[in-house]
DNA sequence: CGCCTTTGACCCGCGC
DNA sequence: GCGCGGGTCAAAGGCG
């Protein structure tokens, strides 16, 4: 690859898998956007002979110090499904050129592709608008939407050419109010209030780190009584207040983490007014514990969701930390079977889309021209190299001093661990929350 | 019992 | 300064 450059905290990462969403609309992808198309899980044609996918794109670690992970030694830690699932089966399926989505989804399971850490790697990619010396990435025409999207704000970001399905612009965004509509979904990086655990009753708007992530909202069978749809990660949350939103007809759930007291981490989860297929889910602050350990970590987490015969309730809940001594075969061959699903379902618009941004950085990225941020992370992350398997294996090793075998955790939390039986296991990203109905967009019945 | 959701009230930042 | 909109709190009630 041309090289990479660091960027800043700013991504999106977008699985689309539409057929939703039309053309036009992924041209609308906005700042910051890479997209990955998940419709079937195929490249466009003209990019199945590229190889070159896994090394023309640097995923790098976004939150390399204290002030971007918020102090948060478990910053890198988060949501390792979704990233997982997005960088491997995307960015390390190279290996099969015309691998079928099943396969990259295979490649992705395979333990020496297998990294943590989703939601903190950074996807840089060129912009050809920004950067008229690089390419612009074609955009699948089978689901006509940009498929996966990354990008920073004040980053340079490159990608090799030639990487399919791929599209990335690259805007600078100003003020507080950051839209950047991508196939109907809009993504608004808007100032964000929290409090914090330290400071109570004191809040802050801005300068908040927050991840904006686009999902294919489930079908309204997913949805709660009140018309809610409540995608789940690996994290429990609780819900503590809602909000009609002024110009969208769509409430808003604030969710906190009750995986752990005192954790600061939270979520806002609506439906994207542009597109009610769409849920936009804004991550704000970060967690200060490892991924939840233990079933009363979780417990509960699902309880209002209308326990199934098919197991895709509550979570999935979660039942237990079983260890699955194949959790990630498991995990492949749940996908497959949502493959499969996919590609017959729904309405649903197989779409997601990260966000990750602070604004601070963003102007110090701007300053910088990424080349602190290449300094920075050069020397501790290099995901395009063989390293990245030992990596991975660092990070697990950290993550010993956690009750359990993460990846039996990982698996049995975000991939269910009873065979398959669990729809919490049938999402590759760990975001989606099938459970609470029947039908879900990837489901096994 | 512990955790959840719901929901109205309250608080705060921001724009005018 | 005021009003609006958004975010949080906390009480009430439900569930396993």
């Amino acid at each position: 690859m041309d090289g990479y450059t660091i960027g800043d905290l700013t991504d999106i990462v977008r699985a689309s898998g539409g057929g939703s969403g039309p053309s036009n609309k992924s041209s609308m992808v906005a700042e910051e956007l890479v997209s990955i198309s998940t419709d079937s899980w195929q490249f466009p044609a003209n990019s199945r002979g590229n190889s070159n996918i896994d090394n023309s794109v640097s995923i790098i670690p976004p939150s390399s110090s204290m002030e971007e992970s918020f102090g948060d030694p478990f910053s890198d830690m988060r949501d390792p499904l979704l990233h997982h699932g997005l960088e491997t089966i995307f960015f390390n399926s190279s290996s099969s050129s015309t691998a079928s989505p099943v396969e990259v989804i295979d490649a992705a399971c395979r333990d020496d592709v297998f990294v943590p850490n989703m939601f903190t790697r950074m996807l840089q990619m060129s912009a050809p608008d920004a950067n008229p010396g690089h390419h612009q990435l074609p955009i699948s025409p089978r689901c006509q939407s940009p498929v996966v999207a990354a990008s920073s704000l004040m980053k340079e970001i490159k990608i090799n050419s030639s990487s399919p399905a791929l599209v990335a612009h690259h805007h600078q965004v100003d003020g507080s109010m950051n839209r950047s509509k991508s196939k109907g979904c809009l993504m608004e990086s808007t100032a964000i209030q929290i409090s914090s655990p330290g400071n109570s009753g004191i809040k802050r708007r801005k300068s908040q780190a927050k991840k904006v992530v686009c999902i294919p909202a489930p079908a309204a069978a997913n949805s709660r009584a009140s018309g809610e749809v409540v995608p789940s990660d690996l994290w429990a949350w609780r819900k503590y207040g809602q909000k009609p939103i002024k110009g969208s007809p769509y409430p808003r759930g604030y969710y906190r983490c009750s995986s752990s007291k005192g954790c600061s981490a939270r979520k806002q989860v609506e439906r994207s007014r542009t597109d009610p297929n769409m849920l936009v889910i804004t991550y704000t602050s970060e967690h200060n514990h490892p991924w939840p350990t233990q079933r009363n970590a979780l417990a509960g987490s699902t309880r209002s969701q209308p326990s199934k015969s098919n197991g895709s309730s509550a979570a999935n809940t979660l039942k237990g930390a079983q260890v699955n001594p194949h959790p990630q075969k498991e995990a492949m061959a749940v996908m497959k079977e949502q493959k499969k699903d996919t590609d017959t379902a729904s309405s649903v618009n197989t779409t997601a889309l990260v966000k990750e941004e602070i604004e601070d950085v963003e102007r110090h990225m701007e300053i910088e021209g990424g080349q602190e941020f290449s300094a920075e992370f050069s020397n501790s992350y290099r995901p395009s190299e063989p390293e990245e398997a030992s990596r991975s294996d660092d990070f697990f090793a950290d993550l010993g001093e956690i009750d359990g075998d993460p990846l039996s955790l990982l698996f049995n939390h975000g991939f269910g661990g009873d065979g398959g039986k669990d729809t919490k296991g049938l999402d590759p990203f760990g975001i989606f929350d099938w459970s609470e109905e029947q039908n879900p967009p990837f489901g096994v019945k």
